[in-house]
DNA sequence: ACATTGACCTGGGAGC
DNA sequence: TGCTCCCAGGTCAATG
């Protein structure tokens, strides 16, 4: 589930129900996941209280007195606020106790994600540090992103899905992106003119707010936590799509495998 | 410095 | 029904 619209609404539906409210404990199930979850953070976290959520790329960072907290939801990893009475499942691998009686609990089947302790500055953590700039900010600009790209001659898809360029963008906004800004996914990073980095550059920023917004109110109820797929799936053009037509011209979309990515997309509409 | 590939895990669906 | 194979929204580490 998560790319960057997901992360996003993931904090902004939490964060109502666990920010300022006091931990009575934190339970660690099964700690094998990317990383081993830190055990300290059991007696850390305990009595305090997470004063604020912010989200970096793909990670969620809960700021404490002590330290931060740092999640990413991996592949499968969903987080949900979740009543005392509701059973524990097979892949329920993490979980924090309100004083309220509110849980935020941390699901994960494939256990790429990560729970991770830091007491610096967290965006100086190793995993942060390097990262490239956030795509709705300013300093994702034209100028930027064509700038960087003159050294590199990978294809433009793997170069905007690479962390260090920009952050947030993965498969499905990646091909998206690149679809309506006319863009074909395998064209090097360093033969796309400027003028086209100014469109795509628009279209990244385009793509990711309306699918946080449609994020916003699909994946509204946390409290319950069934989280619905399907929430931006009207707006796909391409994503899913191969072998349908093109909305914009009627031709076949087209399947490629892009660094063992699947990649769909319009041969006419894209060069 | 840049590019490519394998690895980490589990579940679901297609095809036989 | 059950087996095998392939695919899945991410990204780090090792290698060329």
């Amino acid at each position: 589930m998560p790319e960057l619209p997901e992360v996003e609404t993931t904090k902004n539906g939490i964060s109502p129900y666990v920010v300022n409210k006091p931990i009575t404990k934190v339970i660690i199930r099964n700690p094998q996941l990317r990383w081993p979850i830190p055990q300290v953070i059991k007696k850390t976290l305990a009595k305090q209280r997470i004063e604020s959520i912010t989200r970096r790329s793909k990670y969620l960072l809960c700021q404490t007195t002590k330290g931060h907290l740092i999640l990413h939801l991996g592949m499968s990893g969903r987080l949900q606020i979740v009543d005392q009475d509701k059973p524990v499942g097979k892949h329920d691998h993490f979980e924090i106790h309100f004083h309220d009686q509110t849980i935020l609990r941390f699901t994960d089947p494939r256990r790429f994600g990560a729970i991770l302790w830091t007491q610096g500055d967290p965006q100086q953590h190793q995993l942060l540090a390097k990262l490239g700039p956030e795509p709705l900010s300013e300093d994702f600009s034209t100028e930027y992103l064509f700038e960087r790209s003159r050294k590199h001659r990978i294809a433009i898809k793997s170069f905007i899905m690479d962390a260090q360029i920009v952050v947030g963008v993965g498969n499905i906004y990646a091909q998206e992106a690149l679809f309506l800004a006319g863009i074909h996914p395998k064209r090097a990073a360093n033969q796309v003119s400027v003028t086209r980095y100014q469109q795509l550059v628009i279209t990244i920023k385009q793509v990711l707010t309306a699918a946080i917004e449609a994020g916003g109110t699909t994946l509204r109820d946390f409290r319950w936590g069934e989280n619905k797929p399907g929430y931006f799936q009207q707006q796909l053009n391409v994503y899913g799509r191969a072998d349908q037509t093109c909305i914009q011209c009627g031709s076949i979309l087209k399947l490629i495998r892009l660094n063992q990515r699947s990649t769909v997309y319009c041969p006419k509409c894209q060069r």
